[in-house]
RNA sequence: GGAGAGGUUCCCGAGUGGCUAAAGGGGGCAGACUGUAAAUCUGCUGGCUACGCCUACGUUGGUUCGAAUCCAACCCUCUCCA
C-alpha cells in the first residue's frame, strides 16, 4: 500500500493526530528503512469483558497491521493495580494483581478475534514498571512539571476552584508515558480522554534522547442510547463476548445517526457507500459483519435470518426455552405460570403485562388475568414481542 | 481539628405530622405506528390468588391516635475553613 493509501485509511475516523503532519512523517520513514512501525496501544484491565467501545481502538490497530505495520497491545497490569483517578469523579476501587491477570486473559482471547497474531506483540507493563526503584520514579518524575501537570484541563479546573489532586495522579501520565520510553513505540493510540497522557509519552522520550512518537486520538464510542459513552455499568454497550443473537438485537436497536458512526468507528466500509442504502439495509449488514467479527465468518447471517423471521415475519424464533410446571388443585393461574417460568419477576408484573395486552397463549391474546391452563401442553406462550416459553403443564 | 449541607422508591429529585406506595423527570417495560428492538404517541412502572393485607423514605430507639416528615444517638457522603 502506498502512503497516501495508508493515509487514508489510518486517519479514517480520528479525532486527532499529532504533532500534525507527524504520521505520514512516519511512515516515510518506515518505507525508507524498510521496517514496520510500532504502534502501541494500553489497555487497562479493570473489567473481564471488551466491548465495542474498547474495540475502536483494536479496530484501528488492525487498520495498522493491514498496513504491514507492528503492533503492541500494552495491559497495564501495573497501572490497573493502582487506579487511574484523573477525571474520575469516584476513585476507582485498586484491583488486585491475580484479578488484573485473569482479565488480561480475556481481553487476549478477545482480541485477537480482530487482531493478527503474527504482527502483535502483547507486552504487560509490570515487566519494567515493577522493578522501578524509588529513585527510578524520582528520576522520572523530575522529567516533568507541575508548570506541566496543570496545563491538563481537567488539572487545572480543579487547582484553580480548589479541589484536591492526589500526587499520584501527577504520577500516573509519568508511568504510562514511561510505557512508550520502554517500547520504543512510533505511533501510541489511545481515546480522546488519554489525549494528556499519550503526550506526556512523547516528552519522556524525547527527554530520554529518543524519537518521539505520534499521538493518534479516537473519539469515545458512544453507546446504544446514543448519549453517553459506551459502558457497561450505564447498559448501553454490546460485549465482544456476548451471543451472536444478542449482539445483532442490540445493534439493530440502534438510531441511524448512531449507525453511521459505526460504521466510521469500527468498519473501513466507505461511509459514501453507506449513506446510498437503505438505512435498514445498512444497518442489518453493519450487525452482519460485527456478528461475523466475534462468531466467525457465516454467524452474522444465520444471526440476520433469526431476527428477519422474529420481527419482521412475527415469526416464534427456533431457540424457545421449555419448562414444565406442575398444576394446583386441577389447573394452572396464568400469572403464576409466567413468574414460575421466569417470564416475569413477580405476579404483580404478570398481571400488568396482561392488562397492557402482552400476553398470547399459542397464538390468541389473553386478556383475562384470572385464565386457568389445563394440565397438558405444551402451550406456546408470548409475552411482549420478544419473551416466549413452552410450557407444558402436570 | 473547626463550620456547614445532606442521605427518599432502579437513577436524579420533590415532599417537612394524616388526603403518600410517595410529585416531576430519566431509565425500563407494554401497546399503537414503522424499514427497525430508531423516532413519535399512549399506558404501566413495591410485594401478596389482592376491592384487603404486608414491606418501603441511611441505622437504632423515642414522641404521637397517626411519622419520610418531630426528637435523640449512631453510621455514611459532600462542601468550606485550618
Amino acid at each position: 500500500m502506498n502512503i497516501q493509501e495508508q493515509m487514508d485509511l489510518l486517519s479514517r475516523g480520528t479525532l486527532e493526530i499529532l504533532p500534525k503532519g507527524g504520521l505520514e512523517a512516519k511512515l516515510k520513514i518506515a518505507e525508507k528503512e524498510g521496517r514496520p512501525l510500532r504502534v502501541k496501544a494500553g489497555f487497562d484491565p479493570t473489567a473481564p469483558d471488551l466491548h465495542l467501545g474498547h474495540t475502536v481502538l483494536i479496530e484501528k490497530l488492525r487498520q495498522f497491521q493491514h498496513c504491514g505495520h507492528q503492533v503492541i497491545f500494552l495491559i497495564g497490569d501495573f497501572t490497573g493495580t493502582i487506579g487511574d483517578p484523573t477525571g474520575k469523579n469516584e476513585t476507582r476501587p485498586p484491583l488486585t494483581h491475580d484479578e488484573v491477570l485473569l482479565n488480561a486473559e480475556t481481553y487476549k482471547e478477545q482480541m485477537f478475534k480482530i487482531l493478527d497474531p503474527k504482527q502483535t506483540e502483547v507486552r504487560f507493563n509490570s515487566e519494567w514498571l515493577g522493578n522501578l526503584t524509588a529513585a527510578d520514579l524520582i528520576r522520572i518524575s523530575g522529567k516533568a512539571t507541575v508548570a506541566r501537570m496543570l496545563e491538563r484541563d481537567d488539572f487545572e479546573k480543579r487547582y484553580k476552584g480548589g479541589q484536591s489532586i492526589a500526587i499520584h495522579e501527577f504520577l500516573y501520565p509519568l508511568v504510562q508515558g514511561y510505557d512508550s520510553v520502554a517500547l520504543d513505540a512510533d505511533v501510541e493510540l489511545g481515546g480522546n480522554d488519554q489525549k494528556f497522557n499519550l503526550l506526556m509519552g512523547r516528552q519522556l522520550q524525547e527527554s530520554y534522547g529518543k524519537v518521539p512518537q505520534v499521538v493518534l486520538t479516537m473519539p469515545l464510542l458512544e453507546g446504544l442510547d446514543g448519549v453517553n459513552k459506551m459502558s457497561k455499568s450505564l447498559a448501553n454497550y454490546v460485549g465482544v463476548a456476548e451471543s451472536a443473537k444478542e449482539q445483532f438485537g442490540k445493534l439493530m436497536s440502534a438510531s441511524d445517526e448512531l449507525m453511521f458512526k459505526y460504521y466510521e468507528l469500527l468498519t473501513d466500509v466507505d461511509l459514501g457507500q453507506v449513506k446510498e442504502m437503505h438505512p435498514m439495509e445498512a444497518k442489518k449488514q453493519l450487525g452482519v459483519m460485527i456478528v461475523d467479527r466475534f462468531h466467525g465468518e457465516g454467524a452474522g447471517q444465520v444471526a440476520r435470518e433469526g431476527f428477519e423471521a422474529q420481527f419482521a415475519k412475527k415469526e416464534v424464533p427456533d431457540d424457545v426455552p421449555e419448562a414444565v410446571l406442575s398444576a394446583v388443585g386441577g389447573s394452572l393461574w396464568v400469572v403464576r405460570a409466567l413468574t414460575e417460568s421466569g417470564l416475569t419477576a413477580s405476579n404483580g408484573e404478570a398481571i400488568r403485562m396482561i392488562k397492557q395486552n402482552a400476553l398470547s397463549i399459542d397464538g390468541e391474546k389473553i386478556v383475562d388475568k384470572d385464565h386457568q391452563l389445563k394440565p397438558g401442553g405444551p402451550y406456546l406462550i408470548k409475552l411482549g414481542k420478544r419473551k416466549f416459553v413452552n410450557l407444558s403443564v402436570e
